[in-house]
DNA sequence: TAACTGTTATATTAATGATATAACAGTTAG
DNA sequence: CTAACTGTTATATCATTAATATAACAGTTA
């Protein structure tokens, strides 16, 4: 798998694992129908504790990025809620649009780096 | 002062009040120049302890938003550091954009999402 | 049956958020 | 000069969370 964790970063540890998972769908690194590694391989694979990666997996079915399939574990299966997604979007960017406009970043320059993050990875 | 503080939610209330005022930075509530309530008063008006505004005014300091002046308190002071800053934007709103493309938010909503907030805090 | 799934239950350790009380060193108005 | 105010620092306590560990349970499947 292609996770890498810093464990000296300040973000938990499945916060970063559930993050990277997210980003690997939305690269289609891992495709809808997929299975996720075990619960157990993947605590293996990048060194931490299974409830750790449970955690992660939890989360993921949580905010519907996979279901959990009692023969093949967690598979990835992505539930629709677009409102819901950019009303939480919106509630994270905007104190970070704040800061921004504070040390001078202009719109065009906010929107180019929504390009620049969207490029990186719809091709 | 312009603050509410929502003992309900998850954020921690110093992440909370520290947000606030970026954002009143932002849409110029608070001017260049300006003082902070001191942070026994900024503890009393929302009904906090001392050292959970202390944190949040400490925080603005380091990340270059107020000076601190032994006269006058914590004071309205923006490092211009734009480079840092987008990196940091990058990086906190790359997981975003990612679930955003999972749950069907294309490029332009995404957009518009960052003209909306832009909208709702430059004028 | 044996090996595998996610899940649950406990328990412990370390770190963090929030609180409380107290003091210190500058600053400033009366 | 005194009194009241600044941010800051030092402790201490309590609750929550992140991460670990060991163990077991109920389905699934070769």
């Amino acid at each position: 798998m292609f996770i890498e964790i810093d464990f000296n970063s300040e973000e938990a540890i499945y916060v970063q694992l559930r993050n990277q998972i997210i980003v690997a769908i939305a690269t289609s690194q891992l495709k809808e129908g997929e299975s996720l590694p075990s619960v157990r391989n993947m605590a293996d694979d990048i060194g931490v504790n299974m409830h750790t990666v449970n955690k992660a997996y939890s989360s993921l079915r949580q905010d519907g990025f996979v279901k959990v399939d009692r023969r093949r574990g967690a598979v990835v299966a992505v539930d629709i809620d677009k409102m819901h997604t950019i009303n939480k979007m919106r509630c994270m960017m905007k104190p970070l649009i704040a800061s921004g406009i504070v040390k001078g970043v202009s719109r065009e320059e906010a929107k180019k780096l929504i390009d620049d993050i969207y490029d990186g990875m719809e091709l």
